[in-house]
Formats: C-alpha cells, structure tokens, sequence
DNA sequence: CCCTATGTTCAGTAATTAATAAACGAACTG
DNA sequence: CAGTTCGTTTATTAATTACTGAACATAGGG
C-alpha cells in the first residue's frame, strides 16, 4: 500500500486501457497493452520475459511483437546479443505510426484519381462530391506529414 | 459497352474499394460501400431503395445508415415525406469524421494526464517516454482541429 | 556433441462480429 | 378500418480473429 504499490497499479492499470483503446482502433488488445508496456518500460526486453511481465503466451508475444515492429512502434534493438531478439520502444514510433495512416489515405486518393477521370461530364454534381472527398484526403495526407516532419525535428537523433 | 456501361463498372469498383477499405479502418465493409454511394449518388434516397441498390437487407441498410449517421458521413434529411426516412451525404461529412478521432485521442490524453502525476520521481525516462506520447497526442489533437476549422471554414455553409 | 533456452509456426478453441431472414410495430393510404 | 409499406429489432448463421498450447527449428553453452 505504499507509493511504488500505488504507482504499480497506476502502471498496470494505464496497460490494462491501451489494450482496450487500442482494440478501437482494430488491433489486437495484446498490442496495445504491449505498447504501453513499451513506453512505460522502454526495454530492451526479449519475448520471453515480455511474455511473463503481461502474463501472455509466448506466441502472441511474438506475433504483437512483430506487427508493432511492421507498424514502426518497435525495433529489434541493434543490442541483440546471443540468441534473444531484444526489442525496444522505437525513438521514430509515432511518426512511422503516422506514415501508416499517410499510407492508407494516399491509397484512397488513388483510387479517386482513377475515378475521376470516369466521371461524365453530365453529372457535375458526383464530381463535385468526389472532389471535395479528394480534397479532404489531400488536405489530411499534407497536415500528417507536416506533423510527421515536425515530429522529427523535435526530436532529431538519427 | 457504350461509355455509360464502363461508368458504372467504375463507380461498382469503387463502391467495392472503398467498402473494402473501409474495413481496414474498423468498420463493416457495407458501412463503406454504403458511404462510397453516397458520395457518388448524393441521395436522398430511403432505406429500402438503399438496400435495393446495394443488394444487402432491409436490416443491413438500417444499421450501416445509423451507423454511419452516428459518425457524422450520414444525416436524416429534412425532406422526411410521409413516413420515409430519407438520409442524405452530410455537408459536413469529413469534419465530422475528425472529430470522432479527435474525440477519441483526447480520451487517451486524459489517460496519459491521470498517469503522469503518478510516475515516481525517481523515474525521469519513463516521465519522459510518457510525455512525449502525450505531447504526440496533443499535437495531433491540434493539427486536426485545425484541419476541422479549415474544412468548415471552405464550405461555410450552414 | 548433447542439452537448454529462445523464437516461430501450427492447429485448435473461444469469442467477436458481420450479415441475413423473419417477426414486429408503426404510420400513411385507400 | 383493413391493408400495405416502411424501418427496427431479434435470433441465427457464417466468418473472421485473437489467443493459446504444443510441436518444431535453431543457435549457444557446457
């Protein structure tokens, strides 16, 4: 009942709502309970021991690590000594989080660039929509990358 | 074969794109192609002729439209005749779709600030791991109010 | 050269979710 | 007031997915 008991379960109560909030966001609850684990924590730590401290198996502790690893939120850590994969809490992780979602949008703009040119001259209106649909994704995919680019500067070690 | 033919394969291969995408972002593949009509077709349009048009159920279409009603894409239009329910492409469609991400990093800020004042002193890395997670958040927090504004500030009307 | 430790893969299970059909209720229409 | 036309609700089915345990492969350490 101390105050490094209180601030153990703080901790693991803060794991506990990243796992949820992250299932919002269509990921594993896994992930972000490993997440928030990661930035609590910072590593690095090897699957094994990741697996004891979130009381999981060692499977889903390989599978989250590697998609958050695809997402950029982690890095097999260069400190990888002996056999252990050693990950760490990525220094670029929400950037690359953020160039995931720039990538998904640019995707859609794609698909309206080979939409629009197939819109009928007769029917302003739908090209109407579907510009100003291009103009949204457009505007979306220049401010994350502004933020993308304002995140590396803050932060500007490799 | 004519040029009207090739128009409606392409506005088909969208409406399927974007139900597809749709599903990467958490959402029903119907919601997608249900808002992909919508932004090709306008509306008004009730729910049956919806569903026709889409060729999913009565039941389908009723949710996905309130669905897409509850994130802003969606809106009742005020043309309700007779006991129709006719839902037509919100004018403030996208805005309305940042806000609900807008809505939903400020609840992990709120996460984020209950935490930080728990962090021990003796721990300045994971104060600072925390805090440029919420200083993450809180950027993009503002950038996309900000993009909000400009959507709304473009098409002032209403 | 075995033996242990570690990460990955596979098969199975449990749980969640999308989608539908059918029943229901409510309102306009004759 | 009966009949029809909507939209919603409910129960069911199908499909997807998260998670696990166990088998497997591989590399280091004795």
């Amino acid at each position: 009942m101390n105050q490094a008991g209180k601030q153990t379960d703080m901790f693991g109560d803060f794991i506990e709502k990243m796992g949820l909030s992250a299932q919002g966001d269509g990921l594993p609850r896994i992930a972000g309970r490993m997440m928030a684990w990661f930035v609590l924590n910072g590593g690095p730590i090897c699957l094994t021991d990741l697996a004891d401290a979130l009381q999981i198996s060692k499977a889903s502790a390989s599978t989250n690590a590697r998609l958050l690893a695809g997402l950029g939120v982690l890095e097999r850590s260069a400190k990888t000594s002996g056999r252990k994969d050693f990950y760490v809490l990525s220094h670029d992780a929400y950037a690359r989080l953020l160039e995931g979602y720039v990538q998904r949008m640019s995707e859609r703009l794609k698909m309206l660039d080979t939409l629009i040119p197939a819109i009928p001259e007769q029917r302003p209106d739908v090209r109407k929509r579907v510009r100003t649909m291009h103009g949204f994704y457009d505007d979306a995919v220049t401010v994350t990358n502004d933020l993308i680019q304002r995140l590396r500067d803050q932060r500007g070690d490799q």
